[in-house]
DNA sequence: ACTTTAGTAACCCTATGGGTTACACTTGGA
DNA sequence: TCCAAGTGTAACCCATAGGGTTACTAAAGT
């Protein structure tokens, strides 16, 4: 079962930032013309106000040889937890297995 | 790195079909009904043609007693397959990191 | 003071999830 | 045979969200 969790899980945009820009010493725009993207698409992934979609994964993958799913398993955490905490017509349903 | 695969994946709404519904004789009207969505939202999932999101990954993992990450990886492994193999602008990153 | 880098707002387009209603098809029981 | 139940799906409506461009503002660095 999912893991109680106090606090939300790290955004994907923040990993970015502290393991790959600030580390690298790459900035926004020029990380956003590798990636092929626009600057804002990926400020606002770095600046956690939008999320990580598979073509962006694949993108970042290839951009920091990495796997595309450590990004969109970075990202599917982030958004479950939130949707977890945010909503709750899910806890009506019954179980139809024991 | 991304395991190459000649086929799709397999879409969550197939595991739903052959192992839970048929397996546990249950209807797409009274599985709808459970999970306190319409019967097409449901419907579109097991015939492949709607995705799991984050909140019907919830109300899957309730029902049927599962984590909501099994639904989740199962629709994210098949977003991912789908567009690796249909979009290429990422294809056109060049690496940053090596 | 000028240039570069960033964050962001405004606006547009497109895709998609989810709901309701309605129609056609299939199947099984009365 | 006839009807009800279950199912797939189309037509519509609404809301959210990603992605692009343009432009303005602010903060650094040269």
């Amino acid at each position: 079962m999912t893991r109680a969790r106090h606090r939300s899980p790290t955004h994907p945009g923040g990993i970015l930032k502290r393991h790959y820009l600030e580390t690298m010493n790459l900035g926004i725009t020029e990380v956003a013309e590798a990636l092929r993207v626009s600057r804002k698409t990926f400020s606002k992934i770095v600046n956690e106000r939008g999320a990580v979609t598979p073509d962006m994964a694949l993108r970042l993958s290839k951009a920091f040889n990495t796997t595309p799913e450590l990004w969109l398993n970075l990202q599917q955490t982030y958004d479950l937890w939130h949707t977890a905490h945010s909503s709750k017509g899910w806890m009506a349903v019954h179980a139809l297995a024991a």
